[in-house]
DNA sequence: CGCACGTTCGTTGCATGCAATGCATGCAGA
DNA sequence: TCTGCATGCATTGCATGCAACGAACGTGCG
């Protein structure tokens, strides 16, 4: 495909998070087939970039081989459930290093109130029904905790799982039954962090994201 | 380049793996600059399975942009550390995962002696100072372990963690002073597992990668 | 009528060509 | 001598061509 007005040499990095975001936002769904040439069209480049953002989606995890060609992970309520054990141990970890970090005055009071503005956005989006806007907040909440935490091994492990969740319950947008419980979790592990208690932080996360486990997977059931 | 007998069609992950065990047998040092024209003589390829291979290895972490290119990675110090703290609470979790596993009587006893005799194997090669030896053994116990545990993501992902640290702790093979240490808590560990105790083998786990962490941290101080 | 085999088409695997970028080197001027 | 710029070179970014694999489909035979 030609374009009229080259854009610049940097189509690559580009084309791999703009694929990632047509899955994540479900234009391609999981279990979908991804075709080169249909995404290269797609995104108006050649197959060459689309075959590098490939390889590095399927080393991310979003993309699974499908004997010929790709396709969009589709995680089954066992690997979903085995993704969020995962992803309890690594937040466990960055809520006790964010408290570690708040403890030893490492964390500015701005951030502190950022991350309670987060949480209740989340809360005030969820209750309100914009389940598209808190599922987005609800992420920022907890990446946010692990920028906090300042290790960016966890928080790259984490970002990658959080993908990986995030296509596998496109279809099923909660049932905002647990609002509260989510809201009071939240309260909790941010209370932690902000009394600097490291153990009470990685307990209330674990509990929170097993707890989320629970839900998502049962909803997960639901059959395509 | 022209292959008299044209191999088969599979050349982009073989590509792969073979550029992996290279960077992994120090052939590829860390912070050294990797050139596709020069891969790709080297694996007998052309450039662009050279290409694909690069993106998927810097998904995983091993390699990293550095301007014009990718280097192989080079850790310091605080990333090292970060990678071990990610590490440890991932091996606690696997470590927990395998107790549960043993205790709900779904470890066969076949499974538990391997594990047994990897822990074995590694000791007398690091006591007899079979130092290469001793560092594949070493993880192979580790990763037993994972396997153990039935979790294809948190298997993945130490994979991942595992190779970072072992191409950031090549020059510095080991000092085997610690060797009584590593022996007694691979022992330690492994009786909580074969004891079916979940909370004391990840106990052990976490203690031994932080005990890791430290004898390796300091031993990366060496600057090149 | 069903099964098996062959053919064809679509798609991917890989190689290579061309263009553009960025770095190094050398020269000129202050 | 140092600085600034221009030019050349090495290397990457991307596109496209060609060949092989595999799947779907149709046909012929049992």
């Amino acid at each position: 495909m030609h374009a009229e007005f080259y854009a610049g040499p940097v189509q690559t990095e580009s084309t791999r998070l703009r694929l990632r975001e047509l899955i994540l936002d479900g234009h391609y769904p999981p279990g979908s087939r991804l075709g080169e040439v249909e995404v290269a069209e797609t995104l108006g480049v050649s197959r060459t970039p689309v075959r590098e953002a490939f390889r590095a989606l399927a080393a991310d995890g979003l993309l699974a081989a499908a004997g010929r060609g790709l396709r969009v992970v589709r995680l089954d309520g066992e690997e979903l459930s085995q993704v969020y054990r995962v992803r309890a141990a690594l937040e466990a970890l960055t809520a006790e290093l964010a408290a570690e970090r708040q403890r030893a005055g490492r964390l500015a009071p701005a951030e502190l109130a950022d991350l309670a503005a987060l949480a209740e956005r989340t809360h005030r989006a969820t209750a309100d029904g914009e389940l598209t806007l808190a599922v987005r907040l609800n992420r920022g909440f907890h990446r946010r905790i692990a920028e906090l935490a300042a290790n960016q091994v966890a928080l790259h492990a984490l970002d990658r799982l959080w993908d990986q969740i995030q296509v596998s319950t496109l279809r099923s947008l909660r049932p905002p039954a647990r609002t509260a419980l989510v809201d009071a979790q939240h309260r909790e592990l941010l209370d932690a962090i902000t009394a600097g208690d490291p153990a009470a932080a990685a307990a209330a996360a674990r509990r929170h994201v097993l707890d989320t486990r629970a839900a998502d997977g049962t909803a997960a059931d639901d059959k395509e």
